[in-house]
DNA sequence: ACCTGAACACCGTTCAAGT
DNA sequence: ACCTGAACACCGTTCAAGT
C-alpha cells in the first residue's frame, strides 16, 4: 500500500529492484505464497513478466531477498540493558511475530537455510548465546539448535496460517484438526488423543515461549558466569518455565 | 529395485495404491525431489498418467503417504528397557537416520506438519516425554517443543543433502558456504565468521545430538521423578552434553 | 472397476525484438 | 541499458473414451 498500489499507469517510475521486492511482499501479505507468480507480478507492476528478470535471477533469488527485507526489519535490537536470557527470549518473540504477521516467510526460511535472513537470525542468536556466557566449543551447537527450533516453528506456523488463507477460522481449524485425532486408535495414539484435547484452546505464542525456556533451562548448566559480569543483577536463573 | 524395477512389460499386474508408493520412494531416492512427478512416475509403472489418480488423491497425499510409509518403518522401539533420556535420544537418531537415507523426507515432513508421518513422531516423542516424568500439564509444550527441533532440522538436511544431488561433494560445498560466511563484514557478521571457520570440519550427527541434549537438559527440572519410579538405575541426570 | 492419453490451465524462464 | 511479450518446456489435474 505504500508506493505501487494498484496496476494502472506505472511505467513512468523505471523499475527497480526494491520496487519488485515491495510488490512482491504485498502480493504475499495480500494472498499468500501461491499468488506470487512472475505473471501477477508483471501485472501488478504493469510491465512484461520478463522484465523482472532483468532486476532479479530467478524466483528463489526473488523469495530470498523478500525474506531478507522482512526480517532485516526486525533486526533493531529491542532488548537494550536486558539481562541476556532475557533478551534471547525477546529477540525469538520478535521472531515469532514476524512469522505470524508474514505467515509465507516461515516456510521460506525453513526452505532454504543458507539464504541471507537465516544468516542475520543466526547472527543475533549467537549474539546473545556469546552474552549468556556459553564457552566458544558450544556456541555452534546451541546456535544452531536454537535455530532449528525457530525454523520447525517457523514452518509449522507458515502451515497453520496457510489454513487460514483458504478463509477457514484458525480455531475452527484446529477444533477440525482436533476431532480429527481424537478419532484415532487409542491404542496406537494415546498421546496423541491426549494433545487432541488440548490443541483448540492453545496459545501459539505461549506454547513457543514455553520452548524457548526450555531450550535456555538446557542453557544453564553450560554456562560460564564469569563471562557475563556485567550482567550480575538476576542471581543465576529462575529454573524450568 | 525390489518388485517393478524398470519401465518396460508391466501392465500384466493391476496397478495399485502400494505400487505407487513404493516407484515414487524408488524416483524420490534414485533422483530426488525434483524428479518425482506424475509423467515419469507414470512412466515408471508403465501406465497412464491419470491412472495415478483413481489410486491417490493429488500430489500431496501421494508425498503424505510416501513419507508415513518411510517414517512407519524407523516406528520399531529400538530401545526396549533403556533409561527414558536414553530412549529419546535412541529414537531421536532414529529419525535423524531416516532423513539422512531419504533427504526429500525432510522437506516433505515441514512441510506439512498435520501429515500422518509427523503425527506418528509426535505420538513416539510424547511417549518418552511421559516416560521422563513430564508433568501432565506441560507434556503438549514439551512434546511440540522437540518435535518443532526435529522438523527445523529435518529441513535443513533435506536443503544439505540437496546439494549433494547436484553432484557436489558434501564438504566441498560446506567449505564454499564457509568461504562465503568467511568474506561477510566482521562489524556485522561476527559470530557467522566465528561458526565459519567450524562448518567444514563439523559432524552433524553429533550436532543434532547436543541440540536433542540441550533440551533433554531443559526438561530435567520440570521432572516428577516419583511418576518414573520403575527407572531408578540412573541418579538424576548428569547435567549439560 | 480400472486404465488411457490427449487436453486444459497453469508455471518459471528465455530471447528475439523493440526503445 | 532496459523493457516487451510471445514462445518454450515443463507442471498437476481432468475427463471423455476405452476395456
Amino acid at each position: 500500500m505504500t508506493a505501487e498500489t494498484q496496476a494502472s499507469e506505472r511505467r513512468k517510475t523505471a523499475l527497480s529492484r526494491d520496487a519488485i521486492i515491495a510488490a512482491a511482499i504485498e502480493i504475499l501479505d495480500a494472498q499468500g505464497e501461491g499468488a506470487l507468480t512472475f505473471r501477477a507480478l508483471a501485472a501488478r507492476l504493469a510491465t512484461g513478466s520478463g522484465a523482472i528478470y532483468w532486476h532479479v535471477a530467478d524466483k528463489q533469488e526473488l523469495l530470498a531477498a523478500v525474506a531478507d527485507q522482512v526480517i532485516a526489519r526486525i533486526m533493531v535490537d529491542q532488548a537494550d540493558g536486558a539481562e541476556p536470557s532475557e533478551a534471547i527470549r525477546i529477540f525469538a518473540l520478535a521472531v515469532f511475530d514476524a512469522i505470524d504477521a508474514h505467515p509465507w516467510i516461515g516456510g521460506q526460511l525453513s526452505r532454504d537455510p543458507w539464504q541471507h535472513a537465516v544468516l542475520r537470525i543466526l547472527e543475533a542468536v549467537g549474539g546473545h548465546v556469546r552474552a549468556l556466557g556459553v564457552p566458544a566449543d558450544a556456541q555452534f551447537n546451541v546456535a544452531t539448535a536454537i535455530m532449528s527450533f525457530l525454523l520447525g516453528l517457523a514452518g509449522q506456523y507458515a502451515l497453520g496460517a496457510g489454513m487460514a488463507e483458504g478463509g477457514i477460522d484458525r480455531t475452527t481449524a484446529l477444533e477440525e484438526i482436533a476431532a480429527r485425532w481424537a478419532k484415532l486408535d487409542p491404542e496406537n495414539y494415546p498421546f496423541v488423543r491426549f494433545i487432541a484435547t488440548q490443541l483448540p484452546g492453545h496459545d501459539d505464542r505461549e506454547q513457543f515461549l514455553a520452548g524457548i525456556d526450555l531450550i535456555l533451562a538446557g542453557i544453564e548448566p553450560l554456562r560460564d558466569v564469569a563471562a557475563t559480569a556485567r550482567h550480575q543483577s538476576s542471581p543465576v536463573f529462575p529454573g524450568g518455565q
